[in-house]
DNA sequence: TATTATATGCGACTTATTCGCATTTGTCAA
DNA sequence: TTGACAAATGCGAATAAGTCGCATATAATA
């Protein structure tokens, strides 16, 4: 009950995104939406495929990729690079990088960058418009150490 | 002359630094180093590869890959991500980041980062050891503007 | 419920990168 | 100088990530 109920609500908030980037609102679209919702890393195109299948959809990569690309150009997920030779998803938010553990493959965010600062001083001293940065460190989390 | 002599001067210094890392001198390494030390942006395989190539060296793309490991390995160059789907590699050295047109796709430098400051804060709120970080800023560069 | 723009599935293709294996080539010691 | 050996290379095939064209299916809306 509690969990279907909260997934309705989940799937609620998917088809308003959704909606309010004039977008069609399928299955494969909302479910994936979810799944960028509940994972608390980053995912990659693997994992949506991965995860919309199990839900019986029977997705293809190459829609994957599509929605990916609507989905980025329409604001609603970050492209990030970890090293990995391969792109990772998050849902577009808040201003925030990560912490990268070489060892377990875990991230965490770090919110409050106090970047804004540099960009300032970059557009004054180099007369470069910065439009977004990224910002990642890489090491051995706590409990991996 | 001027030139011969400088470039001599150029080889010299990748000879050393390949005897310095214990690894053998040979051609396509020592004019891989000279290209990185040249060129004022990080270069990809590509690159590389026509560079060799322009230089009469018949190098497979597979021998520039393992080139680039083992230089990784021994800490000469490092690898760069700018969103392009591919790494890039610079000649390891000074801590600096990078200015990424997102016109022209030039490269410029900036160094000084200050984010050690960062890093210390990190491990002592997150418990997270920092082994190293990526910092990029993309925009339009002043030409571009 | 019919229309239509949009999204999807499929299959082939490109690009980046890796691997195994046979051959060549620096290096170093004799 | 030369011979031995580990390291580096060339070649070809393989994998992984991402893209494209086209025919079909399906949400939106009138």
């Amino acid at each position: 009950m509690q969990v279907s109920r909260v997934r309705f609500a989940f799937m609620q908030l998917s088809a308003q995104l959704l909606q309010q980037s004039q977008l069609k609102v399928t299955n494969a679209r909302k479910v994936a939406i979810h799944f960028f919702e509940k994972e608390e890393r980053p995912v990659d195109v693997e994992e949506i495929l991965f995860h919309l299948r199990k839900h019986k959809l029977a997705t293809d990569r190459a829609t994957v990729y599509r929605m990916i690309d609507t989905f980025l150009d329409r604001g609603i997920i970050t492209r990030l690079e970890f090293g990995e030779g391969k792109y990772r998803y998050e849902l577009a938010g808040s201003d925030h990088h990560h912490l990268v553990c070489e060892n377990c493959g875990r991230v965490e965010d770090i919110s409050d960058c106090g970047i804004e600062a540099w960009e300032k001083k970059i557009k004054q001293k180099k007369h470069f418009l910065v439009k977004h940065h990224s910002l990642e460190f890489f090491g051995i989390c706590k409990s991996c150490q």
